[in-house]
DNA sequence: ACAGGAAATTTACGCGCGTAAAGATGTTTT
DNA sequence: AAAACATCTTTACGCGCGTAAATTTCCTGT
């Protein structure tokens, strides 16, 4: 036989023998309250299995404990894995995640940033599109909301960036790639974000300095679905003829799993000693089960998850930056047998 | 100059020269006011970019116009795409969808169900765990909230079920490899939800119906990294010997494109003519760009999604079946290099 | 032009909780 | 023991909106 349910604070209060006000204090802090007190209201909540009505709650407050978590495309696991681990961050500090996903487009991304401050969140952590945000309305957003953009940068935009530093990882891949065989071209796609400039400047760059002659390979593809993308466009070019390499470096290991699926379809084997070598960037969750398994620059989604995390409750709770700051860390060369 | 903000009904009804209750009856429905009078509101609307306050709209309600759509892993693609799908549908229907992941974890399904339960929603979408649900928690949840559950099957719990027909799936796929080659070997991992159960289950019949021994290879793990289950465990199975089978059919594509990671580095050929075949089930998103692209069956993911979308509206709608329904699509053989 | 119904306005209450202020208890200090 | 402080109770208001009831204004057809 269940105990009949409390409906509100009111009645909880006066079924646990304490007032109102106190058992709003309790719920606010628990440890706000003397321990007498807390152990009475515990008991009682174990009884009759009481919560506080949310939306009452955040009615009455001028923020909320809510952290909106916004990514470009949730369908990507490399999004998925983060919003997972900044999810579970933010539950253990106390707050609230909501999830939403732009799904790669540019009036969903803006419908969301509108929803999310109607919900007066305390913060929110964000990946924006990047090329296809609406830099006007995401800049608006910032103003209004404290957030942290992370993986795809945006020019002063938000309280704080966190990413990967393009300029160390491209290079540490080159390097290798240099040393264990001829120089890489560069297998890229339309940009959708910085990252992707950034790290063809940093190839065009390193490969210079090194005296190599930079070789930039562009495929067609605006939309985020990758692997066709690389599949589709890496016919095309097998097709052609590659430059006077055999090596490929490809943008983003999603783009090099489409790569790789041309290759094979093309009766090219491909790993060191190979036709050609294949080398991405992102270690992606499933870079490890290709066929070969892809050598790639992997992110190191841990510190990027929990930095912004962590600037983010910073700001939050005031001790944070007053000025924007801009934290990268650097990728770690995952050697398999692509390249 | 931007307007000055907003704060209230009651200021914007002020404002717009209209009565707050008329601008409320607006925002629940824009055509139950007369032209003339939403003409004037939308007018205002445009000039002073007001929005009611979506708590105390809520607190307001016995019923909010959320939607909870809750699947159980994420970081798999096909239930991101599957949650893309739903979430889409839902706006299209003037719903609020909210996605939460329950990351393959017993305790975090069962807080979700917690939190939606706080939210008052219209109904809800759910993609239970399977094998670690809570089934008492999923029971008593759906006892309170409007629910169709999808993929995975849970006995009697919800207003309905929506998903493959693995009866019909599985010996469509037994029937070409047969007709193709030998007769499959079933490789499976622990199953994590019924549909494994199912799946193996109709690989025995139809296999027994055809005149074939069964013969059934079970790999470790009951976590949620398929991939690495299908590749470690493939090592194993393949070091040990396959039975007298040159057709591996897995219970999911996740767990093949692990099993052909092992393939590729014990030096296998996988493929029609090769040293082995390998079929998989559910065409994932990635299954064809594998090396070789993937054989599998096709779930019917837009048939899924849309279903068991307009069942749960003409639940909450309360045109909705009285009695329980279950609703099952079959599956589409997709012919790849793979088998 | 007038009747009759549809739609708008006015007025009022309630939702469940945050929160402030004043006073009453309870606990610790010297 | 009394003083000093921490905590609780009582009382009361406000948040922004849904919604009901009674009344007034508007639109339609004759």
């Amino acid at each position: 036989m269940q105990p009949r349910a409390v409906r509100s604070m009111e009645e909880f209060a006066a079924l646990s023998g304490i007032s109102r006000p106190t058992v709003s204090k309790y719920f606010n802090d628990p440890a706000s309250v003397r321990p007498s007190t807390r152990e009475r209201i515990e008991t009682a909540l174990e009884r009759y299995d009481y919560r506080p009505n949310i939306y009452a709650i955040n009615q009455n407050r001028k923020l909320t404990k809510n952290v909106g978590i916004v990514v470009p495309y949730l369908a990507d696991p490399f999004f998925a894995e983060m919003a997972r681990t900044v999810e579970r961050r933010c539950i253990e500090a106390g707050y609230w995640p909501i999830l939403f996903s732009s799904h790669g487009e540019r009036d969903t991304e803006r419908n969301i940033l509108d929803t999310i401050a109607r919900m007066k969140p305390a913060g929110v952590l964000m990946a924006p599109l990047g090329r296809a945000s609406d830099r006007t309305a995401v800049e608006r957003f910032c103003r209004e909301v404290p957030t942290v953009v992370f993986d795809s940068h945006i020019e002063g935009v938000g309280e704080a960036f966190v990413g990967s530093d393009n300029f160390q990882s491209v290079p540490l891949m080159i390097d290798y790639l240099c040393a264990t065989g001829m120089p890489p071209c560069w297998l890229e796609m339309q940009p959708v974000n910085p990252n992707a400039n950034k790290r063809r400047d940093a190839y065009r760059t390193a490969m210079t300095a090194r005296g190599h002659e930079p070789r930039i390979l562009r495929v067609d593809g605006d939309d985020w679905d990758f692997e066709r993308i690389g599949y589709e466009g890496g016919l095309r070019l097998l097709d052609a003829g590659l430059p006077d390499t055999d090596t490929v470096f490809c943008s983003n290991d999603r783009l090099a799993i489409g790569f790789l699926s041309a290759c094979y379809e093309r009766g090219l084997r491909v790993g060191r000693g190979g036709d050609l070598r294949v080398a991405g960037h992102d270690d992606h969750p499933f870079a490890r089960y290709t066929c070969p398994p892809l050598t790639t620059v992997a992110q190191d989604y841990e510190a990027i998850s929990l930095h912004a995390v962590r600037t983010l409750f910073s700001v939050i709770t005031g001790k944070g930056p007053q000025v924007r700051k801009e934290i990268l860390f650097g990728g770690r060369l995952v050697e398999r047998a692509s390249a």
